[in-house]
DNA sequence: GCTTATGCATAGGTGCATTATGGACTTCCG
DNA sequence: CGGAAGTCCATAATGCACCTATGCATAAGC
């Protein structure tokens, strides 16, 4: 069985990224806050509070699942669901106070992480992280448009 | 609430990878192998049939948590237990022809995944990628040192 | 005002992770 | 040799993150 791996192919590329996905996902367990529950946070911060279906769309999740992650991080008060006077079925979702302390708290854990990562490459590896991250983050974006 | 995000500070990478972590979950349901399940065949069609918790450890995971993903493989025919004569305790894990197979497709998918990604940047920003994404691999295998 | 569409919650199922626990086997040592 | 200790693995119970299917309530259309 051939497994062997070109080096700097998109196969080596494709490894990369899943090990660095699972380091992030093992890693995101400390600071008790998902993944998930913080690209909530942080659009709630971003952008004031929202509807949830509008959430669900954002972050390309079911509306179930995100009806669920609102619950979680409502027990955890870190947010706050309230009515939505213009529409009676609507529910708007708030970031409450702890919620954003929580989440600045977590994301500069994970800064910091990322940067120890960081620290252990040379000054040129370095130089491509901080290019070629946010440009992949970029695409990404693109890649979704809003689909209103 | 300030949440503004500083450019090319280690918060705005942080953002980026957790937006290529999402990017990348979201893609890997499709293709019916999760990146769990690739990380242990990947592992076993490059090293051959090994111990559980051999696995378990390689992989950064709980004992428990390997038992449980070696029996969803199972089940999908993906891979096999077998006796370890040498230890009446152990169980060899295997993975199958078909394992390697769906392996090796789920891979290829996720390659011209992220290929049409780095289709979409400038050549530097490619060229960045390519250096960075492998750097960042080799440091996260470097911090999972082998404690025997 | 009745029908249709939208917003959300709930139920039920899967996968991935954890800790706690217990059974089976090996190993070590007296 | 035989009992104690350690190792390997499975199971149980729990929590989060996802899904589809469904149903209720409200809004919007005719």
């Amino acid at each position: 069985m051939d497994v062997a791996i070109p080096q700097g192919s998109a196969d080596a590329l494709t490894i990369a990224v899943e090990q660095l996905v699972r380091h992030v996902r093992l890693s995101a367990t400390t600071g008790g806050l998902s993944s998930a529950a913080s690209f909530v946070l942080s659009r709630l911060a971003r952008e004031g509070p929202q509807r949830l279906t509008e959430l669900a769309r954002a972050e390309g999740v079911s509306q179930p699942n995100m009806s669920q992650l609102v619950n979680r991080l409502e027990r955890g008060d870190l947010v706050r669901r309230t009515a939505d006077h213009s529409d009676g079925r609507g529910v708007l979702v708030e970031v409450t106070d702890t919620g954003v302390e929580v989440f600045l708290r977590r994301r500069a854990e994970r800064a910091l992480a990322l940067q120890q990562l960081i620290d252990e490459l040379t000054e040129q590896e370095q130089h491509a992280v901080a290019v070629a991250l946010p440009a992949l983050a970029r695409v990404i974006e693109d890649r979704r448009p809003p689909r209103s």
